[in-house]
DNA sequence: CCTATTTGACCCAC
DNA sequence: GTGGGTCAAATAGG
């Protein structure tokens, strides 16, 4: 009965929901790049119909400040000497680490996976994934006609000040501006 | 020791 | 029942 409170829980339902269209996006890359966020893993499941298993990722910091920004990262079937992976992300991150670790994108860059084809088609595609998911969320957002706040539509965005001591007391400041 | 990942079981929608 | 997403115990790594 107290086990069940995991499972039965309507918390779980809240998790199960449908997310709109406006609340996923993806993006394919030529390798698992750095968008800047720290993730952890928390499943893996064979796709039917696809070769490669879909990695299912959340913000590290759902715990602590409960941003429930999701990335799964597959890779593509038709893959050459580029593999190329399809990144979809699922809800705006309302963590306090937006846009302060800054994607260092090239750097781990396995040249092993690619062979020779780490040239400029891939830099060129991954300068477009710089951009942080949180301003590709807000930018079709706008384009939509709508806000952030409007996108949860909850009281998430509204509760935003996190305390900053808390914060700094788990992770000894990796959270620092240059 | 503590934290992150792996991994099979589990849940829900269809 | 099947397929896709999540949990949590065991495991791996610093």
């Amino acid at each position: 009965d107290s086990q069940r409170d995991i499972y039965g829980n309507d918390k779980m339902k809240r998790l199960k929901r449908s997310w709109s269209k406006q609340e996923t996006w993806s993006i394919a890359t030529t390798f698992p790049y750095d968008d800047g966020h720290r993730w952890r893993k928390y499943g893996h499941k064979i796709i039917k119909n696809a070769k490669y298993p879909k990695h299912y990722y959340r913000c590290v910091f759902r715990d602590k400040q409960g941003c429930l920004a999701k990335k799964t990262v597959q890779q593509e079937d038709s893959h050459g000497d580029p593999p190329r992976f399809n990144v979809e992300y699922r809800a705006p991150h309302t963590c306090k680490t937006i846009n302060v670790v800054f994607p260092s994108v090239m750097e781990s860059a396995p040249m092993e996976a690619s062979g020779h084809a780490s040239g400029s088609s891939c830099s060129l595609k991954l300068q477009e994934n710089h951009i942080s998911p949180l301003a590709h969320a807000a930018i079709e957002a706008q384009d939509e006609g709508l806000w952030i706040s409007e996108l949860l539509g909850s009281d998430m965005v509204a509760t935003e000040p996190w305390d900053l001591d808390m914060f700094l007391e788990d992770d000894d400041g990796w959270y620092n501006v240059p």
